[in-house]
DNA sequence: CTACCTTTGTGAAGTATTTCACAAGCCCCC
DNA sequence: GGGGGCTTGTGAAATACTTCACAAAGGTAG
C-alpha cells in the first residue's frame, strides 16, 4: 500500500513525505506508518520526512519487485480473462506466461499470440519456462485437483479466486480473492449499522 | 467462512459439526471457532458440536442475508462483465439491477436484457429503485468523482476493485479488493521465504 | 440412575499489534 | 554558529486478538 502511493507521489515530482502525510493517504495514522517502515530500516530524515523517490526503490525492493515474475493463469473463462488483459499487471512486472484450463472445448481456443493450453501440460511447460505463480480463476469442484498439479509442476505461490480453503502444504504462498465474501461483509455492515 | 463451509455441510446432510471439524476445514483452531461463534450467541450443544442447519440459518441472519440485496456495477470494462456474469453474486442473494460508465463509448451499449447507462443517471435512477451496494471497476483516476456520485445518490456500500485509497464519509461501508496488491504480496513471499 | 466420554462456552494467560510520547536529529534562518 | 521548529525512530503503555484449560452440559450405555 504504501508503495503505491509513494510511487504516485513519486510521478507528481514530490520529494519528501511526512508520516503524516502518508498515512492520510493510507488511511491509516502516523506512528503506524513510521513502525511498519521501521521494520526494514531507518528510511526517513527527522525533520523532513521520507525521501519519496529513495523510499519507493526500498520499498520495491523489500517486495522483491525487482525483476519481473512469470504468471500462469489456470482457468479460460470470465475471470481468467478479464486478469489476462489486466494491465496492472503486467505495469507491475507481473508477465502472464500462459493460460490453462481443464475443460477440452476451451484448450486450444485463441488466447492473445496463444492459445488456451490443457493444465495436465502445466508440469512439462514449468520445465521449459520457468513459472513463480499461478493464479486460478476455476470451479471449487477442480480446485484442489488443480493446486496439486501447480504444487507438484513447482509452483510455490498461488493467488485464488475460488471460494474454498485450499489445501497445501506449508512452503507454498497462497492469497485469496473472495468476492461473495466481501459482498457478504457489505451485507453484514448494512445489517448492523449504527442508525 | 464458516457459512461457507456450514453450507457445504448441510448440503451433504451432515447433522452436526465440531469446533475441531470447522477449524480443519477453515483451516483455523478449535478455540477459535468457539470463540468467534460464541462472539454472536450460544449455538452449540455441549458433547455434540454445532447443528449444521440451524447454525447455518443463524450465520445467513447475522450477515444479514435474509433478503436479496441491490447491487449496480460501476465500469463497464473487462472486470465489470466479468462480474456482473458471476454467478455466485445471484446464488448468494446479490442481485445486479444496472450497469453505469462514464465513457461515452460504452453508454447505451447491450448489457444482458438492459444497457449500459450514463453514471450521471445512477443518483434519478437510485430514486426509482432502492440500491443498496455499488461495485466499481474503474480506472483510479474516476474512481473519487464516481464515489461522490455514489455516497450522494445515497447508496451506502461500496465494493471497490481501485487500487486507490477512496475518501468517504464515516457511515459509508467499504470493502477493497487489489488484486496488484496481493500478487505483490506473493512476491514478498517468495523473496522472502526461508529456503 | 450413574459413570464416563465428548464437546461447548468462557475467564484467564499469553501474544501480537497499535498508539503514545519523547529524545534525537535535521534543516533553516538569523 | 546557535536557537527554534519539525519529524523521525522507538521503548513503553495500551489495546486487541488468540490460545489455554477447565467447569458445565449433553449423550449414552450398562
Amino acid at each position: 500500500m504504501y508503495l503505491r502511493y509513494m510511487e504516485g507521489l513519486d510521478e507528481s515530482g514530490q520529494q519528501t513525505a511526512s508520516s503524516d502525510e502518508l498515512a492520510q493517504l493510507c488511511g491509516t495514522t502516523p506512528a503506524q506508518v513510521r513502525k511498519d517502515l521501521s521494520f526494514f530500516g531507518s528510511f526517513g530524515k527527522r525533520g523532513l520526512g521520507y525521501p519519496v523517490h529513495e523510499l519507493t526503490e526500498h520499498l520495491r525492493e523489500i517486495l522483491g519487485l525487482g525483476h519481473a515474475w512469470q504468471v500462469v493463469i489456470v482457468g479460460a473463462g470470465k475471470i481468467g480473462s478479464a486478469l489476462a488483459e489486466y494491465r496492472g499487471f503486467r505495469q507491475r512486472g507481473f508477465e502472464v506466461v500462459g493460460v490453462y484450463d481443464k475443460n477440452p472445448d476451451k484448450i486450444g481456443l485463441p488466447w492473445g499470440s496463444s492459445t488456451v493450453r490443457d493444465i495436465a501440460l502445466l508440469a512439462e511447460d514449468v520445465k521449459e519456462r520457468k513459472v513463480d505463480i499461478a493464479v486460478i480463476a476455476i470451479p471449487s469442484d477442480d480446485a484442489q485437483d488443480v493446486v496439486d498439479r501447480i504444487v507438484s509442476a513447482g509452483i510455490r505461490a498461488i493467488l485464488s479466486f475460488v471460494p474454498t480453503q485450499l489445501h497445501t502444504p506449508p512452503h507454498i504462498a497462497v492469497k485469496t480473492v473472495n468476492m461473495a465474501m466481501e459482498l457478504e461483509g457489505l451485507s453484514f455492515a448494512l445489517t448492523n449499522r449504527a442508525d
